[in-house]
DNA sequence: CGTGCCTTTGAAAGAGCTCAATCCTGGTGG
DNA sequence: CCACCAGGATTGAGCTCTTTCAAAGGCACG
């Protein structure tokens, strides 16, 4: 059997508890581990409509979050690991649903001090809020970009360096998808079949090795680089 | 001939120079007429690769805003009109480039109190800055879904409505569309020729009618609603 | 060691794309 | 005021990448 969490247990390198992301800032965050709140894998952190719990930081684990269409099509927003602030309302209440794919942690920072009362706002965390959101603004961007333009192959290898990238988990090329083929599918614009057969296609070109169905391995980065950037010229000739 | 940029001329009822939008609102923003800057139809603003130059919002007309492919694949980030603020930064170079669609006004909010001293960030600003930032979010996790699993013209009928809420330019259902067919393509990931024959089968349905290139008529917004939303029960059995 | 869910594979169909030609329209110059 | 031009818009035909529908395979978990 495959414990896909364990290996997010390492030692953090971050403030565990507060949504700086850095080292040694509790006299920010002011978090301590009794704030700290769990759920098993496939269990709910909020449904659409639910009313804004505050801000919520991701200890430990993957969860995703879906906006829906009236007929069952999803989108999935996107994966937060560990580290992961989500801050993803301007009304109050929610318009996505976030589920565990993996037993988590995570905390709730209640948002007193940004209520309707803008003073109240203290400006270094104002400050640090702008960026991380000026932030996701452009990870939106580069994603509008990947499902407006870009091929099923260089979806997939977009996603896996980035994915790569947010969670090093493991070591020599090897990256942990938590995450089903449906999610990605649904991620990225494409169905499920299509997710496995260009998984099977890279493979075949060998800039990927599937050592388990949520395993995959780097082969080569330089041509996950180049798909991932539009350029397909190491593709085969039709 | 037809003077696409006139009926942006009517009298503002937000304030005109700062980033606000909202009337009277001179003692935050400072901003009077002198400050205003001009280009013409067709002019760049800035390049991919350009220095942040500061805050811009858009006093008249409309720009579009790109980011590209290596292989030249274009995909339009959005459409700014008249009010809009266009911050799109993290590193202080732009990675995108913005080029006047109309004749167009405009004004540069230089950012230093917003640079690498915290301090110099005001709290009232930064509330404002944040809820703007955060409904920017909301509309690119809105648009990633019309990209990940919307038809062509479930894309359209999204846009169009979206579109001529944002310019309230014209009467009695008419909403000018000042950029080209090209360019709704770009924004909706689909091409010239989809968007033409899509528009084309809306006005057959008589969703919408195409009164002039740039002018299109509701005729059923209900319908038009429905496909926005995903309901496509109106369309025709194949 | 069975069961159910997820993944993979196959075959056929289709929505949207590509390429190419033609049509408009607004702007230009006479 | 009118003819002409260039660029955008439209239309057509064929094609391709994905999707859809269906079935089989494999793995995790009880």
């Amino acid at each position: 059997m495959l414990n896909v969490t364990a290996s997010n247990d390492r030692p953090h390198t971050l403030c565990q508890y507060c949504f700086f992301r850095e080292p040694g800032c509790s006299k920010l965050c002011g978090k301590t581990s009794s704030d700290m709140h769990q759920l098993k894998k496939k269990e709910t952190l909020f449904y659409e409509g639910d009313r804004f719990k505050g801000l919520i930081q991701i200890l430990n684990g993957t969860i995703k979050v879906t906006k829906y269409l009236d007929d069952g099509r999803r989108f999935i927003v996107g994966f937060y690991h560990r580290g992961d602030v989500i801050w993803l309302t301007t009304d109050g209440r929610y318009s996505y649903t976030a589920e565990a794919i993996t037993d988590i942690k995570y905390t709730v920072f209640s948002l007193d001090w940004l209520s309707h009362d803008p003073h109240s706002l203290d400006a270094v965390v104002a400050s640090r809020f702008l960026s991380f959101m000026c932030g996701d603004l452009e990870v939106s961007h580069d994603h509008m970009m990947l499902l407006a333009r870009k091929s099923s192959i260089e979806r997939l290898s977009s996603f896996l360096l980035q994915h790569a990238e947010r969670m090093k988990t493991l070591d020599r090329g090897m990256v942990l998808l938590p995450m089903s083929r449906g999610d990605m599918a649904d991620h990225l614009g494409m169905t499920t079949e299509t997710v496995c057969r260009t998984l099977k296609k890279m493979k075949q070109l060998r800039v990927i090795n599937i050592d388990h169905v949520k395993i995959i391995r780097f082969l080569n980065i330089d041509a996950l680089q180049s798909f991932a950037e539009g350029r397909d010229e190491l593709l085969p000739a039709v």
